[in-house]
DNA sequence: GATGAATGAGGATTCATTCAT
DNA sequence: CATGAATGAATCCTCATTCAT
């Protein structure tokens, strides 16, 4: 895979099916469709479905690692809010967003048979799993928070924003996912957060922009306020799956 | 599917396929094969392998109603820390528990594709938070829980216990299970435990019995000590962070 | 087969059965679900389905005989008139009497692969020759036709009544029938019938019924102004096939 | 479908074993045996075997047509000669005519059922229709036929010429074709046919080449002593009536 | 007689993957 | 690089027929 703009061009096109059929009904046709190219070639690029698959993931940790880069000014209250959101709504339009969860889980559920999903999957946790404690015990450091076990707290947090996102899109017909977030702040973060900080609300910056790459339009910035509609994807995030 | 026997032997032949295969990779013939029976009877039983499945799902919430009924006399806290242990450490021996639940896992992530599926496991999500809710509720009124929102928290403790077991299915090398239970007792039952309640450990019942459920041989024992640390990838390595 | 009523309800359903689906498509599940007996008795009475669908042609030329004793009393020219149109035209309700063509034509195009169908299929042709040949006769000996060749004449006549109606039922969509009729009058009909007999318009006695056989309310009195609707299925005749 | 060498052999493919099998029993695999490729290969070149079957009705129409050029210099009555044997005893060896005659019959009778091949065979009758029309028309122009409607009358002479040749088929044993074919010219040509003309015997092209159609090697010989009595039932039993 | 259960032998279709060009 | 053509191995599902009861 030398050239950049057809592995975006797989990828993105990887991405758009995965949203459309889910894992379990992905054929390197669905991708292959999505692309201007034909279905030999994927499988030029890539010894296999699988192997596409698992770049795919990987190309989803670079995603995130790049959106992770732009929170890096806010104080930790506010990021621990920018991540409790990003997590539980994510970005792009509503639809797009829940097939690309939807789908992404799937790959994750692939993930005890196969070891190659696995591997990229445990790299995106542990990248999850690093900012979420870096948060923490940024904040403990900053006095914002409350002293803690900092790694515990973070396995908690994620194991209740993954399970609350994936109870919404497997099952929930109501708001789930607002009352889960309701009840973490009351349960949780009361106890985190120091006396007088309080939790603050939807700070999301920008999204993590996956087809844009290809045309190269996203800009990096560390800014948190400039959040605009990006693509007609709505793109997504969720490296961290 | 007037024989209840033959009800049974197609669902645990079903149950077995979907441990040792996964969702994605179960073929009518790997049920058949585990029955002494052939492939077109499944067709005889059922219109379609959906079919088939989606029933399984309804022979597991029968098998889960079951086993409630069992714990039914115990103390409030003590419902509940069951509850906690049967939902993150489940029953059965090591290996095929995480397989059944990765299994189900991937059912549960085709539901947004499959209304069948969907609509059995509502039901069975209903289930569990109906009981979540009355296990709080009925704390609440005995005063061993302080006073709070039952229905918010049942939904944020069945998130976190379902993102628990997820993640440490699909994700975790570590004992991810126990970090988040411990983080649990102390962030969430701290709180709600009444001041001279502690959360008990480890009241296990037998375990919900799959496949010998027929006879329904299981009785509820009260012993508090069946529990013992359990995954093979070795716990605690909290250094990897 | 002892029991004339088992039969009847068999040999209904498969009529039924046979209008809807064609028999191609039609199966033994089909005729059974059109009867209060199972699949299983099908088999009982008949070793196979092709004796089943054999047995059901014989039936039908049974029924086409007791039609046939019916115009005995009408007039060779009237015979002619009615019999071409009974032929063209059959009885029934449009819809059903072409979904029964349709099917018996399935039927016979199994003949050259199914030598029971052959026999049976003939058999009723040869009935359906004769009796053409013979009105021929008669009219030539009352002096209503003039003077030909009979045989070959009632072959011609079956030949283009028989690929009327296949026609209009396999391909025509406009009224391929009609215009058939209306030029075998004015080319046929015109030469045969003697200078002052003309053709007489739309004689059709009561239909063949199939249906009724079983409660055996048809009266097959002579008469050939009784015509009524008899049956809900509009019942049908064409033994002739 | 790019290269029509494929098609071609596809296509053949499909002739020989609708000849052997018949339509209802027509497998994919009966028609990739008859080809140097796989059975896969059929449905990359075409969605569905009804889609394969509706081509090959098509390919019908277009090896129709070319036959039919092959006709023009000839005068209306000869045309019609032609016109009438071709229809009446066809091209290629007796086994195989009458083989492929029956899977064609099967096929229309599938029309009822089936949009597909009811589009594709009306197309082919209206060409029929067509050049039947044609003929008389050019035929009253000339002087050679008696003024008609020959819109009728062409409706007459198909159905009669359809009619016999599926009696042939599907349940003659003596010379069926033969009486009919006597019957056409005494009761219907000879009144189309003008005074001093008489219809001409026997004036088959060559055979519509259905296999080796590609290369259009086929000229049309005027010749007329082609034809002969032909079929294997043993001919003019009429004392079978 | 009558039936529910059971099955073997297909048959259409799908799809990852390969390969000649 | 790129592709159209090709294929083998599966997989779901159908259905006539059998059989124990």
């Amino acid at each position: 895979m030398t050239d950049p703009d057809v592995r975006d061009a797989i990828m993105t096109a990887t991405y758009e099916a995965l949203c459309e059929h889910g894992y379990t009904d992905l054929t390197a046709q669905d991708i292959a469709d999505r692309t201007d190219k034909s279905k030999s070639l994927l499988f030029y690029h890539y010894d296999s479905k699988e192997d596409l698959v698992a770049d795919f993931v990987d190309y989803l940790v670079e995603r995130f690692d790049e959106w992770i880069a732009e929170t890096r000014d806010l104080t930790p209250s506010e990021r621990l809010a920018t991540f409790v959101d990003w997590f539980l709504y994510g970005s792009g339009d509503d639809d797009e967003r829940q097939s690309f969860h939807t789908a992404m889980l799937e790959i994750r559920t692939q993930a005890p048979y196969n070891e190659q999903y696995r591997k990229e999957l445990r790299k995106s946790d542990d990248r999850l799993r690093e900012i979420a404690e870096e948060i923490l015990r940024n904040g403990i450091e900053t006095g914002e928070f409350t002293d803690h076990d900092p790694e515990e707290t973070a396995a908690l947090l994620i194991a209740t924003l993954d399970g609350a996102r994936i109870r919404q899109l497997t099952l929930a017909e109501d708001d789930y996912i607002g009352q889960v977030r309701s009840a973490m702040v009351a349960r949780i973060f009361d106890d985190i957060l120091a006396e007088d900080v309080s939790f603050p609300e939807g700070l999301l910056p920008d999204e993590i922009d996956i087809e844009g790459g290809v045309d190269g339009t996203s800009d990096l910035g560390p800014s948190s306020e400039t959040r605009q509609p990006e693509d007609e994807h709505g793109s997504s995030e969720d490296g961290a799956e």
